[in-house]
DNA sequence: CGCGAGCTTGACGTTGTTCAACTAGAGTGG
DNA sequence: CCACTCTAGTTGAACAACGTCAAGCTCGCG
């Protein structure tokens, strides 16, 4: 997807995006765009709000996360690290965002305007392809995981939440969490205390190795299985 | 969506993208289309397969439903009623369906060569873009399933799946239910005897009124009110 | 050095699943 | 026309899974 020339002068969003537009189109949108920094825990685009502009991650870890106007529970629908689009779920159609997306360590996001966006993909089919492959890859990632919640009891979703965390976030058996336990609950769909007592019993049985906020998988296989069966 | 004329002539389908393609587009979208016939529990498209095809329900109702390899359970992702894109979540990138489409009612359905539509969809950015919001609707549609699920418990759940098709499928507070109690347990994720039990309870409450496959709510208040504190 | 947020542990109660037994209706063949 | 079977629906009791609670711990930061 990333074009092949690196010039330092353009940000990966760019790159990623001007191999699909005209030379005009581009300046639109480079026109329309902001970059901005983001701190662990800051929203970046919130949950009810008007979905205003779209979200490109640079750089950094985001987390979708849902909060219930009823009882205090939240849960992370997906998480993911850049370079990715953040926020085409609430992109192509009118209604309010269904949840915010939130950086879970330092980030850099670009945010577009939406109508300058959809009026350019309005004009350029390849274009909208490419972003909403792009989009769609997003909502696969929340329907796994639901597919994960519905299925499979507490073990299995945990496993998937630490296999997930390190072939598709830290690229690594070996990573320095950026999450709290709290937020893995949220993520697995379990409580606080479930979490703690898989993964320290995992440690146990030499499944996993915990140094302070690292998290080394050692027996990779145990882990696949015990998602497996869930 | 829909065009105000309604040529007998053209199906749902074709009135619904003819307003954003040039003759010749529909000309060439209609030559890579057939409309097939299929029963309850006939399915449509199949988890695993290849993506060759996008689905349209042109009349009928059809449910998303995954089945795990692992053990025997499957669940059901949403529920959709005629006219609806299907399949558009296994549309926009290259892996196999990651789960099944199946007419839970007979149902007409207009089957579409997915390289042909992708290759009018580059060409033209509004029919693009006005399909990915109809396809959006789908994953929105998962997606608050996914979090009706992980928040809310067994009551909550059957509540909104009750409401859900009430408001969003039938189209009227009292409906023949073409779903079996195990469907309904595969949508609410929980199991058969759940359902049964918490709907005789509704009975009993006076909050709805089921004869045979006749489902009545008679107490709307009184379900949303349930469906809201979970 | 002390305070607080995040983390950890075990005991306990609730929720929801599983199992087994039973009923009702629809379709089949003698 | 009536057993016979098969599937869907129903009920309650036993049991397992999971969340909640309460208490104590640890580490980083002011």
């Amino acid at each position: 997807m990333i074009s092949e020339k690196n010039d330092k002068d353009y940000t990966i969003f760019e790159r990623m995006v001007m191999q699909f537009l005209k030379e005009e189109e581009f300046r639109i949108l480079k026109k329309a765009s902001v970059l901005l920094n983001f701190g662990k825990g800051e929203t970046i685009l919130k949950q009810g709000n008007r979905p205003t502009h779209i979200a490109f991650l640079q750089s950094g870890i985001a987390k979708f996360s849902f909060n219930s106007d009823t009882n205090d529970r939240t849960i992370i629908l997906t998480l993911v690290s850049a370079p990715k689009i953040l926020g085409g779920a609430n992109l192509f159609y009118k209604d309010n965002n269904l949840f915010s997306i939130v950086a879970v360590e330092k980030s850099e996001v670009i945010l577009i305007e939406s109508d300058v966006l959809m009026e350019l993909m309005k004009n350029n089919g390849v274009f909208s392809l490419a972003l909403f492959q792009l989009v769609s890859d997003m909502f696969k990632r929340a329907i796994l995981n639901f597919i994960s919640v519905a299925n499979k009891q507490k073990e299995g979703r945990i496993a998937d939440v630490i296999l997930y965390l390190s072939g598709e976030i830290y690229f690594n058996t070996t990573f320095n969490l950026s999450l709290t336990r709290k937020e893995l609950a949220e993520f697995a769909c379990c409580s606080v205390e479930n979490v703690i007592m898989t993964l320290s019993r995992w440690q146990h049985e030499k499944i996993i190795v915990i140094t302070g906020k690292q998290i080394e998988i050692t027996d990779m296989k145990k882990l696949q299985q015990i998602s497996k069966i869930g």
